[in-house]
DNA sequence: ATCTATTCTTGAATGGCATTCAAGATAGCG
DNA sequence: CGCTATCTTGAATGCCATTCAAGAATAGAT
């Protein structure tokens, strides 16, 4: 039963249709993003997809994961600057993904499994958060809170169009106010 | 080309649409409420609707106007109140809304309309944001912040689920970290 | 080299959706 | 009574995600 070349292989197609389904999805969004269109993209039938992936939302969370992953190590890059200095890389970066975290938020109610990684997403998002405010000096009592205005504050940015400028002022006067 | 007793009708007909409306968009979103469901509840042939609205797009607006009248009345009720309450109250109009405040979020990027509307309820609820902030004596130079904080904290909130006691530590906590 | 079972691919449905169109019904007005 | 503006509808259209059944390719067994 032994099927080395053929895993091989299934992999390095699975990786061509993620790669052009995240340049789409990242470009056009979730919904002007359809299965035909990927397909088309990734020089296959529509219905080949769907042997690599179980739906579309699937497809997503793939993605999801890859544009976490690279945000994540351009994040952990700036291990050692300040943190207003990575939160605005974080920003950054997620936006570089276009409408696709709004597009997260809104499938979360149609696809249990896009909830679930949202939900899995949001908690490692907020334990590394709690993570920084209690090494930046903050009471235990209150480091879970700040956390999630922080967080809040993030997605606020991430969600609404604002020039560098008005960003950078933004996420100052957060910080100003979580630490005094 | 008097026209009495129709246009009365119209009004009428157009209001009986949108109620139906407004129900089934509060309780199942707007993905899942098609026009042909909102047609079949009010009891009419689903094109009838595109001879009041231009489109689906057109229905959800006229629902949120609806919607956003009545958290305004029912927030204007607490004028008295400490800043704190009235957050909370607001907070709980809009979650009876459902899932109604995401879903325009996703609109905003498929019709220009959604978007017009969003931006424009944004910077309403902006400027009622920072004249509260200047009332309750912060400084004008980082009011339009602050303003700007808690709003994101609080579609935060709303975008995602909380019980009520974490809800009102939340808002304890932004108002406190706001207002020293 | 041939056969077989598994893996992969596809053309052609299916059912749902928003929206449009052209034809019909209704009702106020001359 | 007939004319015109208003209102309603059945029947398309075209797009979508997803499914199905049939076919092509191939790794390993004989």
């Amino acid at each position: 039963m032994a099927r080395n070349k053929r895993h091989v292989e299934q992999k390095i197609k699975k990786e061509e249709i993620e790669l052009v389904a995240m340049q789409l999805l990242k470009e056009q969004g979730y919904d002007n993003t359809s299965m035909a269109k990927i397909a088309k993209a990734a020089g296959v039938a529509p219905n080949t997809i769907y042997w690599y992936y179980e739906n579309k939302d699937d497809v997503l969370i793939a993605v999801l994961n890859r544009v976490v992953a690279q945000a994540m190590v351009a994040v952990l890059a700036l291990q050692n600057e300040p943190l207003k200095e990575r939160v605005l890389k974080l920003i950054e970066q997620v936006e570089s993904a276009g409408s696709l975290m709004t597009d997260v938020h809104s499938r979360v109610s149609h696809s249990n499994t896009v909830k679930e990684w949202h939900d899995r997403f949001h908690s490692m998002v907020e334990q590394l958060s709690i993570s920084e405010m209690i090494r930046a000096g903050l009471d235990k009592s209150e480091a879970a809170l700040d956390a999630k205005m922080l967080i809040y504050v993030i997605e606020g940015l991430l969600a609404h169009p604002h020039d560098l400028a008005e960003r950078d002022l933004i996420v100052s006067q957060a910080l100003k106010r979580i630490f005094n």
